[in-house]
DNA sequence: CGACTTTTTGAGTATACACTCCATTTTGGA
DNA sequence: TCCAAAATGGAGTGTATACTCAAAAAGTCG
């Protein structure tokens, strides 16, 4: 039998919530209770729906991952600092989501599958911010330009996280001085 | 007043127990039960020495940090490579430290005392940088100093970062690109 | 020894958590 | 309208957690 549709409804009232309370306080915040009383649901409609916490977080992770991705239309036009500008937009706009991706990350111990989406993604940005280096410098070799694009993300990731630790700090500007130096 | 030498060892005996623990499975693993257990000891002994097991792990990730420091007299004589060299020796040879270390700051959602502290420790380690960057180049004004070593240690956050999440990433190399781009 | 202080014990408390069970209600197709 | 499948309510279960407390033991020193 097909699934009603006021299960659909449910399942996307509790994906809603658990997104909310993961940008708003993080893993710990998304507790079961949480999260059944964010979307006005009880823990059995849950269970008949997720079979556990950790598979709806999953979901959650996936979309938002999947909202992140490089956008393929601009694929091979970009410049760096046009691909700079998207990170810093990115990160300013998406700061709750940012936190999550460290956590979810870096506390991956069962399953370490996020952790794996997590690198697949920063690898194909690496390869980007690489190719654009390629574009402005015919001169410069394959393997160096993926070694300063990785040089170039871990500053920008670095300085991610020294922003979502304390929102005083001028990331933009920073992120900008880090990139210069490949200008 | 004193302290007695039995206490002196039973905090020890603690502290190696979280170590151990921290080290081989992460923060889940560092449970007040397993910790009393793998020291031998009772929950009221540990809570007789540390007001609470955040304690613990917290002066646990400071010995860990403190055992790499390069000058830890602070006598402002180490060089940027010095500092740059330590980092990369607490990274690789502290490896599950450096996960834990992460996971410490960016988990500290609902209690915000955890990643204040961890964001004094980072504007110490700037400032040093900063110093020893203004010790090489006389020409170097503080602000300009201070903006240049929080590129650098955003740079090395970020590589350490991936390289947790992948452990075949050639850290130390990039790391050293980091540091004679942004150096 | 004897007085005093520090340390240890270990059962006990309070709480939070993910998850289950199943009677009841709702849905939507035939 | 009927009815089987799907969805729901909500109390209940089991487990793990950090942490407490008062009495007992052990260390320290005159």
């Amino acid at each position: 039998m097909a699934r009603y549709q006021v299960g659909i409804r449910t399942e996307t009232k509790i994906i809603e919530a658990t997104r909310q309370l993961l940008a708003e306080g993080g893993l710990d915040a998304a507790t079961l209770k949480a999260i059944c009383d964010r979307a006005g649901v009880q823990a059995g409609s849950f269970y008949n729906i997720f079979p556990s916490k950790e598979q709806a977080i999953m979901q959650v992770a996936r979309d938002a991952i999947q909202v992140v991705d490089p956008d393929p239309e601009h694929a091979g036009t970009d410049t760096l600092d046009d691909l700079v500008d998207a990170y810093i937009r990115f990160v300013i706009d998406q700061s709750d989501l940012a936190r999550i991706y460290l956590q979810l990350a870096v506390s991956g111990s069962s399953d370490d599958s996020v952790a794996r989406r997590f690198l697949r993604h920063h690898v194909r940005r690496v390869e980007r911010f690489a190719a654009a280096m390629l574009r402005a410098d015919g001169a410069l070799a394959d393997d160096e330009a993926t070694t300063k694009a990785e040089v170039l993300l871990g500053a920008l990731d670095g300085l991610a996280f020294r922003w979502v630790l304390d929102r005083t700090f001028d990331f933009a500007k920073h992120a900008r001085i880090a990139a210069s130096h490949y200008g």
